[in-house]
RNA sequence: GGACGAUUAGCUCAGCUGGUUAGAGCACUUCUCUUACAAAGAAGGGGUCACUGGUUCGAAUCCAGUAUCGUCCACCA
């Protein structure tokens, strides 16, 4: 005996103990799917990783998406008897977590990470990063994430450090991990570089002063920061200047300020001649781009700033003061002199650092970099850039939505060597040792021998250096990959099928990962990349903590139930797109779900009736053959959809079929059609195969109502529907029969309008009939004979259809519909006796018109030998077919015509 | 400054390679406690598809331009 199921679904403690039973039974992972046969020996794989979400996050809506949508795609293949992995893990976030432990330290003990030292401090992080990194894997649970967890990593752990060793080495070993000296971002508070998108930009108002560095100097320039001035070797001019033609390459020097300067005019395309007087003065060692000019054409360089923000020794008595001090004294110098010949008012973007907002200097520093244009012999002597500019060009990896391919390649175009040592604490060391008193460095995994006159390098590695490994060092790597080699899960599961991310690191992170894949193991890392919109609050605004709009997903969880967050995730957003997710949505596909266990509720409360599941194909009414022809074609899209990552679209596809084909109408007559085996059958095979279907979208109700059918094995490695099972057992459901019942349905649609309009009250009886002159009509016991006047039906109406009579959910269809006539009858051979005659035949005659110039378009087309000739075979073949449809169209109209 | 995206019903959005009368959910109006479901059922109202041109037999869909909003990148010395 089954017991009573409630009325209302409640999600609550039943998805934890579904979970359980899932994670127990070792179905998460694929190795224990072959043990128990339940995949075949030899199927393929299907993998993901899972982007590590940072330590130090809660699990928010972000997260959620992507778990929603790599389980719908893990499940999905699972199902479909694929291999399917999907490896959990978390990342260190190096700059991140360190911030995040030194803001708590300076709460809570007013004390700086300088007050207790790197060897505390470090400890501090670990002390925090034990309590944080379970939190968010173990929320990724409650978001219903089948993930393998005997596979769990994190970016910091043993496996990956030595991974990550051995990558720095041998990319050192081959040249392009270097140590060099370059302008990089330095906060002077922090005492850190910061990459290039830990900068943010600030707009502000800044004096712009023209002048020139000396009397006789030939000409002025202009500056916002008179200061670097200081360190002026070039003045730059650009090439097409009439104005500084003749003095191109000449040499001068100039007394600025009691500190003597050697400027070389030199020309350069990137100088804007229209700014200031179209003359820059050229600072190598404090800014990007003149560093850039100062390399091409052989400057001195000269460093002004110190890494404290200080003018540094040898400028008189400018030095040791700060730059804004030195500022000040420069302008009123140059003033004193009468130099300055222009100061004005402009609005320009000062960068600061993301995390104090302090101004950051760019200063030449020593960093290690890697060098993306070096090229290799391993690489086929091409460089990492061009290798994975290639990947994307050859299709190797495919980018959805495909625009984001042309973002990815302009980005890595325009790529510069990477710089990737970060002056924190906390992260991954480098395997580097410098020898005490000496410029000597030694690379190696292994602490050199002679340790007491060796320090290792006091750098951490960039976070992304140890994610970008993230496909491979998660599979083994480097113990997996011998001799060129690949072993293992490496062998089994690399490259992986789809990295699944937030568009907006697109570049940080999955550039950074084909380059280290092609690097390491000489293949891409992934084939696909699904790049999902971000998600926002229900008024389009990014969710922020401090802004305090974000939703909790776990209070979500806890209100509506999972299902219906992961719903509220999937739908009603397009790849590539911004979703926007408010409580209200979410609550709405509460309702679904709670419909789709009373449809489920109603079917086995019937079945326990009938208890009959023996195939019962014999007597199909119009409705059966209906619902099943409707079910193979959802089946069949809803595993294209899926195939494209077009979860929307699928969902909705299922969510339309489920509630208003199949609740709406296939459940209300099954109330009364008299075929009952045939309905039981057919009621329950397309419920098992509807869970089976949303159960990758919603994974605990489906599970949950299997549990009730009497199933022994988890829904979750059932696999996938069939769609031959229904084209193949009820063949005669063709689509002829289909578009009769969806004419049946508008029919009876219309009647109860008029039903409506006229208030006639329900339980009343009421017959539709549609009679031999082909009228619509019904009648009850008070009404007779309305005729239906809606051109709605009468275009989807065929001939000869029989009477039908029904009463409303109370209505019943007691006649069905009869068979009917079909040839690709045309919406006009309807009805004449309720149709404008004069109308129709001039919207007839207007599309005979608009056909015959299109087939004439056509004709001319295909007759045309460069048509034919140069476009590819399918479009001609596509023009053909566009052609004879047409002209099958233009005669039946014409009949039409005559007809009237 | 460059690139990309968006503009469709009151709101949030679908609409795949041009083709019947442009769709959904929510909201709104009217009716119905009916034994799967009131978190429900039935019916209905509401749209010059941002604007202007072009291509086409035919444009929400393709092309060009304009406007507004958004995102990313670069960065002004």
């Amino acid at each position: 005996m089954k017991k009573e199921i409630p009325k209302i679904y409640k999600p609550g403690s039943i998805e934890e103990k579904i979970y359980d039973k899932w994670e127990k039974s070792g179905y998460f992972n694929p190795d224990k799917l072959a043990n128990d046969k339940i995949i075949s020996e030899n199927a393929k794989p299907y993998s993901i990783v899972l982007p590590p979400p940072n330590i130090t996050d809660k699990l928010h809506l972000g997260h959620s998406s992507v778990l929603a949508i790599e389980d719908l795609l893990i499940r999905f293949h699972r199902m479909k008897g694929f291999r399917a992995l999907w490896i959990p893990g978390t990342d260190h976030a190096a700059i991140a977590t360190q911030n995040v432990v030194e803001k708590k330290l300076l709460k809570e003990t007013g004390k700086s990470r300088h007050d207790l030292g790197k060897k505390k401090f470090l400890k501090e992080v670990w002390k925090f990063l034990r309590e944080t990194q379970t939190v968010i894997l173990k929320q990724a649970r409650k978001m219903g994430a089948s993930l393998d967890w005997s596979r769990e990593a994190f970016t910091l752990d043993e496996p990956r450090k030595k991974a990550v060793e051995k990558m720095f080495v041998d990319m050192h070993k081959e040249g392009i991990i270097y140590r060099g000296e370059r302008i990089v971002n330095w906060c002077p508070r922090c005492h850190s570089t910061l990459a290039d998108d830990e900068i943010e930009y600030e707009k502000q108002k800044a004096k712009l002063y023209t002048f020139k560095y000396s009397k006789d100097f030939p000409v002025s320039i202009s500056t916002t920061r008179p200061e670097t001035k200081l360190g002026d070797t070039a003045v730059a001019v650009n090439p097409k200047d009439k104005r500084y033609k003749d003095i191109i390459g000449k040499k001068f020097s100039a007394d600025f300020c009691g500190i003597g300067l050697n400027i070389r005019i030199i020309a350069d395309n990137e100088v804007d001649m229209d700014f200031g007087t179209g003359a820059l003065g050229v600072t190598p060692a404090h800014s990007i781009t003149d560093w850039r000019m100062a390399e091409e054409n052989n400057l001195e360089i000269k460093k002004v700033i110190d890494e404290n923000g200080k003018i540094r020794k040898g400028f008189g008595k400018f030095s040791g003061k700060t730059a804004e001090e030195a500022r000040k004294s420069v302008v009123a110098e140059l003033k004193k002199q009468g130099l300055i010949e222009k100061e004005e008012e402009i609005e320009n973007n000062l960068s600061v650092c993301y995390r104090c907002g302090t101004a950051v200097e760019p200063l030449p520093s020593k960093q290690w970099f890697v060098a993306v244009d070096k090229k290799l012999e391993r690489l086929g002597n091409k460089s990492l850039k061009e290798k994975a500019i290639e990947a994307a060009q050859e299709k190797e990896i495919k980018f959805f939505p495909e625009r984001f391919e042309k973002r990815y390649l302009d980005w890595m175009e325009n790529l510069h060597d990477w710089c990737i040592s970060r002056q924190i604490w906390f992260g991954h060391s480098i395997p580097a040792w410098h020898k005490k008193d000496s410029d000597e460095v030694y690379v190696g995994e292994k602490a050199p021998e002679d340790k007491e006159n060796w320090i290792q390098d006091s750098d951490s590695l960039d976070t992304w250096f140890s994610s970008g490994m993230w496909t491979f060092s998660t599979m083994g790597w480097p113990e997996t990959f011998t001799n060129g080699k690949k072993s293992g899960d490496l062998a089994e599961y690399h490259p992986t099928d789809v990295l699944n991310t937030g568009y907006e690191i697109l570049t940080l992170w999955v550039s950074r990962m084909i380059m280290m894949s092609l690097f390491a193991i000489g293949e891409i890392p992934f084939r696909h990349v699904y790049l999902n919109g971000m998600v926002l609050d229900e008024y389009g605004k990014k969710m922020s903590k401090s802004k305090g709009n974000g939703i909790d997903p776990l209070d979500m969880i806890e209100k509506y139930g999972t299902d219906a967050v992961r719903l509220s995730l999937l739908i009603g957003s397009t790849p590539g797109n911004d979703v926007r997710v408010g409580e209200e949505k979410i609550g709405n596909f509460r309702n679904f779900t709670n419909k789709l266990w009373n449809i489920s509720r109603f079917i086995i409360s019937k079945e326990k009736e009938a208890d009959n599941k023996e195939q019962e194909t014999e007597n199909l009414t119009l409705a059966d053959k209906w619902i099943t022809r409707k079910m193979a074609s959802l089946i069949k899209k809803t595993s294209e959809d899926i195939g494209e990552y077009k979860f929307s679209q699928a969902g909705e596809r299922l969510y339309d079929f489920t509630w208003h084909e199949f609740a709406d109408w296939y459940l209300e007559i099954s109330k009364f059609e008299e075929n009952k085996k045939e309905k039981d059958y057919i009621l329950n095979a397309v419920l098992k195969d509807l869970l089976k279907l949303w159960h990758p979208f919603i994974p605990f109700i489906t599970e949950n109502i299997w549990s009730h059918l009497d199933n022994k094995k988890f829904l979750m490695v059932e696999s996938y529907p069939d769609e031959k099972f229904y084209r193949e057992n009820f063949a005669a459901a063709n689509d002829t029969d289909m578009v009769d019942f969806d004419a049946v349905i508008e029919i009876i649609k219309s009647a109860r309008a008029i039903r409506n309009e006229n208030k006639i009250g329900s339980g009343k009886r009421m017959d539709i009939f549609i009679d031999a002159e082909k009228t619509i009509g019904i009648s009850t016991d008070d009404i007779k004979g309305f005729i239906l006047s809606q051109e709605k039906i009468i275009k989807n109406l065929r001939t000869g259809i029989g009477k039908i009579k029904f009463l409303s959910r109370g209505e019943r269809i007691e006649g069905v519909v009869s068979k009917t006539t079909s040839n690709g009858i045309t919406v006009y051979a309807r009805l004449k006796e309720l149709v404008d005659t004069e109308k129709e035949r001039a919207s007839a005659e207007n599309e005979i018109n608009n056909l015959e110039k299109y087939i004439s378009g056509l004709e001319k087309k295909l007759s045309d030998k460069n048509f034919v000739k140069k476009a590819p075979k399918e479009v001609v073949e596509q023009e053909k077919e566009k052609l004879k449809k047409a002209q099958i169209k233009s005669e039946e109209i014409k009949k039409y015509l005559e007809q009237l």
